[in-house]
DNA sequence: ACATATATGTTAATGTCATTCACATACCCT
DNA sequence: AGGGTATGTGAATGACATTAACATATATGT
């Protein structure tokens, strides 16, 4: 390819694209966010995106895909660092998808905001809800490790992704600190988690005696 | 005042335009509001409702307000019905949050979208958190009941709270069918309250055993 | 090699929007 | 009545999303 060549054909401005908008929301928040700015940024006419993306919310899908992602390698990452079938697992999900989500603040809103949802269709579902899935996986393991083999783990995994995703929320929302100065909200999820566990575990052996 | 009068002078535009941007948000999501349209729907020019609100983002405010307003009002109302001191009456407030949340899906991103967030000052904070402290105070109830005036109240609160909300936002993203078809939101909440509300009660007795 | 189809860019529209400015009209108080 | 203030109107401005018509690079078949 000539240097001509590059200065026109871009070479590969799908993928540039998704870094410039992901870099953006970043910087700015998903609201603001806006076609042309990415465009500029990534040294294309406005016009130029529409090869690639059907329109702006076909490009913010595919930065959601990314997050989506990432969201689930760092889970199965923390959750491989712990003892497997332990408690310490579980909440090691729990801290990272609230660390995750902060951090990447922009990601939020596309995971969970209008567009998350209208684009969360069965063709996507894997990849969107790998992160889910691990947590299955590792509720799992805890409730064998514990011989509660019984329970419904996904109903389960479901009440423990509320919960995690809550904190999140309250944290992300940046309300908190008005409700209780010095609140610690990991730490919060974490006794929460442990306390909701505690409970299932109690009822389950009222259950079975 | 005339019919000419009545013709130029809207006489209520503030409120007018409240209520067609909720109605507007109601049918279209919060998402392609225009404030263009709002101002068609009450019948002024694009121009008008800047003499009321500073932009979109202070009427979209406005609107958020009312949803705080009617969310803590729908929460005491619903407490109220039940027994003091009884489990019902939490859960009671979780089921209206979760319906409240639900039905008006318009106020949800208000309340804890970009703009909720923003505009959450100190200024406006007891109308906006008032249906918190509904909470707490029905927890409070709840745990003197209970012999366990000894608990951290505010802390439940903020857990509960999480708990709550987590469903809520897994409700109306509406991925949860994916996941675990045929799934009761509301039930599946009481169940989870159930369960941490026993967790917290043993961990309790530990304590102070 | 070469011709041509296809992919990927550009520039120049169109229509919508938020917001502001200059101007017009109604309301209120003395 | 008359002047000040509140509340509307219409016409600008500038950004944006999206599309259409056109241009150039790339790939493919012969």
């Amino acid at each position: 390819m000539t240097a001509a060549a590059r200065a026109y054909h871009h070479g590969d401005l799908r993928n540039a694209m998704i870094v410039a908008a992901a870099e953006l929301i970043e910087e700015s928040g998903s609201l603001g966010f806006s076609m042309a700015d990415a465009a500029r940024r990534a040294g294309v006419s406005t016009a130029a995106p529409y090869r690639h993306f059907r329109d702006k919310d076909a490009l913010l899908d595919a930065v959601a895909q990314l997050g989506f992602l990432g969201l689930s390698e760092s889970a199965r990452r923390v959750r491989d660092a712990e003892a497997p079938g332990s408690i310490e697992a579980i909440i090691a999900i729990g801290r990272n998808y609230i660390s995750y989500v902060t951090q990447k603040a922009a990601f939020y809103d596309l995971m969970w905001g209008d567009i998350g949802a209208r684009t969360f269709d069965a063709e996507g579902f894997d990849r969107k809800a790998a992160a889910f899935f691990v947590l299955v996986e590792t509720l799992q393991a805890y409730f064998e490790k514990q011989g509660m083999g019984e329970v419904d783990v996904l109903d389960l995994s479901i009440k423990l992704w509320a919960l995690v995703h809550g904190f999140s929320a309250i944290a992300m929302s940046g309300k908190l600190p008005h409700f209780h100065p010095g609140a610690d909200v990991p730490a919060m999820m974490e006794a929460a988690t442990r306390s909701f566990l505690r409970g299932v575990a109690v009822e389950q052996q009222q259950t079975t005696a």
